[in-house]
RNA sequence: GGGCGAGUGGCGGAAUUGGCAGACGCGCUAGACUUAGGAUCUAGUUCCUCACGGAGUGGGGGUUCGAGUCCCCCCUCGCCCA
């Protein structure tokens, strides 16, 4: 590391800096501080030194930073991916220069839907295939200087990995949290597979957008629901966006009610119906079963079976998501079967209708159409009747009747039920047991043999991991079964219990439990007893910081917590949630050519333009849109090109500077190229400064500045303390902008400087911003550390405390108002007193003209602001 | 329909507890240096006005000495739940 390498060093003598001058030795401006040589000689040296590799140690307290888990896929990075992984190395990068010892890992979310879908359309197998593009990835992360410890690498379709996902699925069996049952599931016939609630958005299937269908399956499911009141009750400790709160919450929809018990006629057992609103059963005049309830065949008169029938085929058409939207038609069938109204003893009937749904309460309700939209929508269609509980604000019906409406009659309802023995309290859920099982190929096998003496058994721990099988073909089947149903070899084995013929459960496990324990296996990836120990994720865990987009709001967020709360209950964790703190970046959108499609409704019907459909329609027809980055849009604007035009330190100061982190921001080159502008100018700056600079020097008579010097110092150290503030909360653009405003203000300073002259502030603001540059754009950093002759990598360098009393102001200007209308500025002494201030601005020609001899009513001072003169 | 969030120059965005609106950057204008400029430097850049001055943070009202910020009503957009 000696000066004649440093590319500052090469330069020739001071007088070449001057403004102007420097560029005439030709070639354009992002060559002069030769980005591409520097960041490749930096990457490299930090390779070298092993220096983003976490050890436990004792000394420093420990700070675990993380990204969502990325799927590699084929497309790459593009800028818009690294609007979250430059602030949170940024932020982690600070974080290691304040003492902390930083663990940043990086894996691949490599099983599942995505990366299967993608190989299927590439015709090519998963396994190299997403290896490969994790390469990708991986190379494109080095290249915009992101500091992860590789070391740490690892891939979820690895058996190394995937033999413990299969063991926590085996730890949940044996505590009863994994279960198989037959269920009405969300099938997607282009996936050809089953989804999670979670994973279905308006219907749709979560990865390809085709409308979902019910099937009729048996499924493996993950029993989160017995976890849904810690999962509920632990948000409160978790320092996460509201709004991501919010969802959980409402995912999770506890809601109190009661279960009430109406007899059938003629049947001995009672219906049970679950409400939230037992305070208006006296207005309950039918009862709703979904179609699927068990007591449908059962109680349906003879007349009725064929329109029954016919019903529930109809329904079972149609997902539960759709069935519960609402606005949506309402349709049902009458039973033929009637009910008395516990309360009321009145004779009701018993219809079914797919508004309501099994999963939810008892797939019984009363029909209150009186005070229940659905209700209403369907008494109406039927011309059922509607009876008030509740007019003009007062009871009605019922024992409360007279009383004012109140919530607090639900309570009182509740013990009315419960002391005549009709119903009683209970508390339901929205959220429902996760359904893991996929009958996809790429996934990790469900551990777990069926045989038909011993039935459902464990595949014993030291038999793991049990191994996908490698095949030629693994498209899924549309059967309802796995691929994996179509190899022999892999379902025919034998019963680890007795020894006989038995058939491999041949679904694999969705990709979301892959991605519920990795967080942990990064505290220990390369432990070959067991998934983690631990010591090592006590000492890590839990996650201090984790960065991710908002949309895993119920899916990976949720099912992470569930299985760290499983963990604990197991002992294999000493904590119960995975992420203390929780931030959501940004979408990054870029401008893209599209056409509308038939009407004036152009928002509805903008298509984009795909690459080869774009010579088909005249460019003036063209409209312009801000949609996401995608390769099958042809907008991709990659780090790659952008790093190789620019640099990967611009490339990163446009991420931070463009706007606050969690903003949504339109991609602009001019942005980078004001960015690339930037660090040009403080390259020019600490170049010009560089001969001759002597960091010893300046401390021995930085106490003597005064003046211009001392403003600077002041500036300087009131930086380090905005910068600091401004980091520590997540708001780099602003800390950019504060960089930005010193650099300016050091380039005054410089330029007044006579040639050769040195100058101790400049010098102290200098050596501080290579070092609170670091961070942001850590290369040129480095670079010009070195070219300052310092020795070390910066990011092992100790983050700079700002000293508070040059930072404080001696002097500062007031504002002064006549009837609130700025009318003068004064500058005073900071540590002037009221009385003192109010003389003064009386005292001033400009408010002794806006008087005009009038006297004034009042006279507010507000210390160190204004001074506002009340006529 | 319900919940949450947001509306500030040509653009992205700044503005402690209510205290100089428009920091910083982009773009633009003029000038300097130049064979050249997509480099660099200097000056300017919310609107109206020659100027003095006035208006101004989606619209309307309110509280206050003082409101981008607090309260009420309305409009628009985004996200989530339905």
């Amino acid at each position: 590391m000696t000066r004649e390498n440093s590319p500052i060093a090469k330069r020739p003598g001071p007088e070449a800096f001057a403004p102007g001058l420097f560029v005439s030795g030709g070639g354009d401006m992002l060559e002069r501080y030769e980005f591409q040589v520097i960041e490749r000689k930096w990457q490299q040296r930090w390779r070298e030194a092993r220096l983003f590799e976490a050890e436990l140690c004792h000394d420093r307290p420990k700070y675990y930073g993380l990204e969502f888990f990325p799927y590699p896929s084929g497309a790459g990075l593009s800028v818009g991916h690294f609007k979250n992984y430059v602030p949170t190395d940024a932020f982690l990068r600070y974080k290691a220069m304040c003492g902390f010892n930083v663990l940043h890992p990086m894996g691949w979310d490599a099983f599942g839907q995505p990366a299967e879908n993608e190989a299927i359309r590439l015709q090519r197998h998963p396994q190299p295939m997403v290896q490969e593009f994790a390469a990708n990835y991986r190379h494109q992360m080095d290249l915009i200087g992101l500091a992860y410890d590789w070391s740490r690498e690892v891939n979820s379709s690895d058996p190394s990995y995937y033999r413990w996902t299969q063991w926590i699925f085996l730890l949940l069996y044996r505590m009863g949290l994994a279960y198989r049952a037959q269920a009405p599931v969300n099938w997607c016939p282009q996936d050809r597979t089953v989804l999670a609630n979670e994973e279905v958005v308006n219907g749709r299937c979560w990865r390809c957008d085709t409308p979902i269908e019910q099937r009729q399956l048996p499924q493996w499911f993950f029993r989160i629901t017995a976890y849904a009141d810690r999962l509920l009750a632990d948000l409160e400790t978790l320092d996460w966006p509201e709004g991501i709160k919010a969802m959980q919450r409402n995912w999770i929809g506890r809601s109190e009610g009661a279960e009430i018990a109406f007899p059938v006629v003629g049947r001995s057992e009672p219906l049970r119906v679950f409400t939230t609103r037992p305070d208006t059963l006296w207005g309950a005049t039918f009862v709703v079963l979904a179609p699927e309830h068990p007591l449908v065949a059962e109680i349906t008169t003879d007349t009725q079976r064929r329109e029954v029938d016919a019903y529930i085929a109809h329904a079972r058409g149609h997902s539960e998501i759709d069935r519960l939207a609402e606005g949506r038609q309402k349709t049902g069938v009458w039973t033929g079967a009637s009910a008395v109204n516990p309360a009321t003893g009145d004779l009701i009937p018993i219809w079914i209708a797919d508004y309501v749904v099994m999963g939810y309460g008892t797939g019984a309700i009363m029909a209150v159409p009186a005070h229940d939209a659905r209700d209403a929508a369907f008494a109406e269609t039927y011309g059922l009747p509607m009876i008030p509980v509740y007019a003009d604000g007062m009871t009605v019906a019922g024992p409360f009747s007279g009383e004012p409406e109140a919530s607090a009659l639900v309570q009182q309802s509740i013990r009315w039920l419960d002391e005549r023995g009709l119903g009683r309290g209970v508390v339901t859920y929205k959220l429902r047991d996760w359904l893991i099982s996929r009958q996809r190929y790429w996934g990790a096998p469900i551990p777990i043999i069926h045989c038909p003496q011993c039935g459902e058994v464990p595949v014993p721990e030291d038999q793991l991991p049990v191994l996908l099988p490698e095949v030629e073909q693994y498209q899924p089947t549309g059967t309802g079964e796995s691929p994996l149903a179509g190899i022999p070899e892999f379902v025919e084995t034998t019963c680890p219990t007795c020894g006989g013929p038995a058939r491999r459960e041949t679904d694999t496990m969705g990709g979301f439990a892959c991605s519920s324990w990795y967080f942990l296996r990064f505290a220990d990836p390369h432990n070959t007893e067991a998934p983690f120990s631990r010591e090592a994720v006590d000492a890590w865990l839990p996650v201090d910081l984790y960065v991710g987009g908002a949309e895993h709001a119920v899916m990976h967020l949720l099912y992470a917590r569930f299985w760290t709360k499983v963990l604990y209950d197991a002992g294999l964790v000493g904590f119960t949630e995975p992420f203390t703190t929780l931030r959501n970046q940004g979408m990054m959108l870029t401008r893209t050519p599209g056409r509308t499609v038939g009407g004036e409704d152009a928002i509805e019907n903008w298509k984009v333009l795909r690459p080869e459909e774009r010579a088909t329609i005249p460019e003036e027809q063209w409209v312009w849109r801000w949609v996401k980055m995608s390769k099958s849009y042809g907008n991709v604007v990659t780090p790659d090109e952008m790093a190789a035009q620019y640099g990967a330190d611009a490339l990163r100061i446009y991420e931070l500077f463009v706007a606050p982190f969690e903003e949504t921001v339109l991609w602009s080159e001019e942005g980078i190229r004001g960015a690339a502008r930037f660090l040009a100018r403080v390259w020019r700056l600490v170049a010009r400064h560089a001969e001759g600079f002597d960091a010893t020097v300046w401390r021995t008579s930085i106490a003597q500045a005064q003046g211009d010097e001392m403003a600077l110092r002041r500036k300087t150290h009131q930086t380090i303390a905005k910068v600091t503030e401004d980091l520590e909360s997540f708001r780099f653009n602003t800390a950019l902008a504060a960089l930005m405003e010193w650099v300016n203000a050091m380039y005054e300073v410089s330029q007044r400087l006579p040639d050769r002259q040195r100058s101790a502030a400049l010098d102290e603001a200098i050596e501080h911003l290579v070092v609170l540059l670091s961070p942001f754009a850590p290369h040129i950093a480095d670079e010009m550390w070195e070219g300052l002759r310092q020795m070390g990598f910066l990011y092992r360098h100790p983050w700079p405390t700002p000293d508070a009393t040059v930072a404080s102001v001696e002097e500062v200007i007031l504002v002064i108002q006549v009837n609130g209308k700025v009318r003068d500025r004064l500058t005073v002494p900071a540590d002037a007193d009221e009385d003192t201030v109010r003389v003064l601005a009386l005292a001033s020609p400009k408010v002794q003209y806006s008087l005009a001899d009038r006297e004034p009513a009042k006279v507010i001072v507000v210390l160190g602001r204004v001074v506002n003169v009340v006529i």
